[in-house]
Parts: C-alpha cells; sequence; structure tokens
DNA sequence: GCGTTCATGTAACTGGTTACATGATTTG
DNA sequence: CAAATCATGTAACCAGTTACATGAACGC
C-alpha cells in the first residue's frame, strides 16, 4: 500500500466520511486530486479496508460514506511504527533560485519579489484557515484526539515555515544588493 | 516540457555537465533517480536543446559531457519568465502528524521526538553541505551569477526552514503535556 | 580481491495528472 | 437561469520509481 492509502485510510478511521469530505481534509497539507481518492477509495473497499454505503442528505447531493473495517483497522495501526518515506519536495521556484545566475541582477530581484507576495498571501490564507478551524470548534480545543489538533498543529506549522520564507527571500534581496558577496551567517 | 528538464537544461547553460554532474548538483534540493536524468538528457538532446561529447578522463571512467545549444539558451530563457507550478510536498510524516489524534499520547510523543532527531540530523548534513560549499569557494563568494550563490542560498534556506521545524515540534511536544489545550499563538 | 565512487544506460511498472463525463442543490 | 458548490466516477497519459545491467578506476 501506498502513502496516500494510508492517509485516506486514517481519516476513515478518524471518523467515517466520503470521498469529498476527505478531499477537503487532505487539501490544505496534501495535493491530491479527486480522481486519485475515488480510485483509492475503490481498491481500499476491494481489499476490504473500508465498506461503505450511500447516505441520503436532504439539502445536497446523496454521499457515498466510507467506514473502517477491522482488517483496515490493523493495517493502519501497524503504519504508524513504520519509519517514514523520505520527504519529496517539487518546487520549481527552488529550481529557479538555483539557477538564479543565470539572470541579471533585476531579473533575480523580481524573481524574490514576486516570491514574497506569494509567500505572504500564502500566510493570508493561512491565517484565514486558522480562524475557519477556530470557529469549527466554538473557540476551544479541548483533546489532541481529534482532526482539529492535527489541522490546528500543521496550519501552524505552514504558517511559520512560510513566515521564515518571506525571512529568507528578504536576506537574499539583501544579499543581491551588496557589492561584495560573503558567506554571511543568516540574521537569526 | 516539464520542470526537471527546464532544470536540467539550466545546469548545462550554466555550464556543460554529464549527467552524472547534474544528479549531484540537484539532489541537495531536489530529489532525482539517475534513470530519470540519464532520459531526459536523451530526449533534450533529440529535442537539440543539447548536444554531447565524450570527455576522456585519466583518473575516472569517461563521461558524456553535454553543452546548450542556441535553440535550448532561448527556451530557457523563456522560462525565467513563466509563471512559477505550484509546490509540491509529499511527505509521510505529515500525514502522521495530521492523524496523531489516532494514538495514545506517548505514540503520539515518540513521533515528534524521533522527527527531531531526523531534523536535527538534517541540520547536520546542511552545515556540512554548508562547509563543503566554503571550501570549494575557497572561502570567498565574488559574484552572484554563479551555481555556487544558488547552492549557498538554498542550503541556508534548508537548514532555517528545518530549525523552525524543530522548535514546531518541541512546541507540539509542549501542547501534548498540557491537560487544556487552546488555540495558543505561536510562541515566536 | 572487495568495497566504494564514478559513470551510463534500459525496461517494466505504478502513482498521479489531465481530461472526459454526469448530475443534484443552492444562491444571487 | 447562471454560476458555484457538492458529489462521484472512468480512461488515457505521463512523470518518476524500481529493478535490471554493465563497467572503469581507486584505495585498502
Amino acid at each position: 500500500m501506498n502513502t496516500i492509502s494510508y492517509g485516506i485510510l486514517g481519516i476513515i478511521n478518524a471518523h467515517s466520511s466520503s470521498g469529498y469530505d476527505i478531499m477537503n481534509y487532505l487539501k490544505p497539507f496534501r495535493e491530491v486530486k479527486h480522481s486519485q481518492i475515488y480510485r483509492t477509495l475503490a481498491n481500499l473497499e476491494k481489499d476490504e479496508f473500508v465498506t461503505s454505503e450511500i447516505v441520503e442528505q436532504a439539502d445536497k447531493p446523496n454521499k457515498k460514506v466510507y467506514t473502517i473495517t477491522e482488517k483496515g483497522k490493523e493495517v493502519i495501526e501497524e503504519w504508524f511504527y513504520q519509519p517514514n518515506a523520505p520527504a519529496l519536495l517539487r518546487d520549481e521556484f527552488v529550481l529557479k533560485a538555483f539557477l538564479v545566475g543565470l539572470q541579471d541582477k533585476a531579473e533575480a530581484k523580481q524573481l524574490f519579489n514576486e516570491r514574497i507576495k506569494y509567500l505572504e498571501k500564502k500566510a493570508r490564507v493561512c491565517n484565514e484557515r486558522l480562524d475557519i478551524l477556530k470557529a469549527d470548534c466554538d473557540g476551544v480545543l479541548t483533546d489532541f484526539q481529534t482532526l482539529e489538533f492535527g489541522r490546528y498543529i500543521l496550519l501552524q506549522q505552514l504558517l511559520h515555515q512560510t513566515y521564515v520564507d518571506i525571512r529568507w527571500c528578504q536576506w537574499v534581496l539583501d544579499l543581491l544588493d551588496k557589492d561584495k558577496l560573503n558567506f554571511l551567517t543568516y540574521p537569526f
């Protein structure tokens, strides 16, 4: 089984969910397309890790809600003890930053100034999501054994990583303005 | 053309390189397997963005060195002005952190304590690579228009992102020890 | 001689994306 | 009545991984 299968199974274990629900849970932390989720759910059901039933909704289209089986609980329990696969980052900006020397100074500065704008927007989205989360919990986080706790800590991580990235971009812009570069200590 | 093709082409533009060289340049910032690089290089040559020649080496096996063509320079120049594809992060730890509530407190703490160990090792590797870079440049970074500048700024980024991640893990461990959680401001 | 680093390639597979396809319900 | 959101699926394609395959040069 692959990582996304475990992630989906874990969410269903936390509470029974539809493919659409799962997509929305995962989106903030893991890019995922609905086509992949529905395909994976079909496989999980085929392997008897989950069962499904149609739940009729009055105000919205009906949904197919998946529930974990005993067999599914066993594999998810085991997964937590397995070592983590190395993280995979694929970021076009990182490649451009690495190759920044191919550009002239004005182009280079533009690359980082645009990045700052992008990151500031990302930070705003994070803060908005934190506000939504607070509203979802009526302002109180009582227990860590909820999916809300996971959402909360990961949103905080994302937010502060973004802040560091912004400061890093500003540091690079300062470097680009210097006549004589050197191996400067990163200022924080 | 995909992102990795542009990255490889950009490196060859900076200076003519073999597949093996390219792999080592990319490794610290972008996980990539040699099989993908050699396949991509063959495609870039087929499309006449690069040319190749065998360079004989006395002390090592011969290598196939690729050089960019005029046609290749045009596409790489254009690439810099294109908007960046959204970054893609796939991290098994993030999924486990999201689902941390499925575990008991002891297991949860273990997850983050192990993560800290992993991140501390990552920070050490970053610092080692920074030392190697300094040695490669004889202690002086004169110009931003070198691949060394790109290596330098990205290693600094990675290092400081890692430091923030460590502090974040410690914050989560503190949270897990609290009896009454709440939406605490992240302490920095 | 054995392990490591340097060096290059191909073939099969699979995870993930893009595009195709449909339809209910709500809000403006 | 149009757009947005909710909701679910399939098929074709391709990027990237894993495994297979080879071999030179060097240090111990």
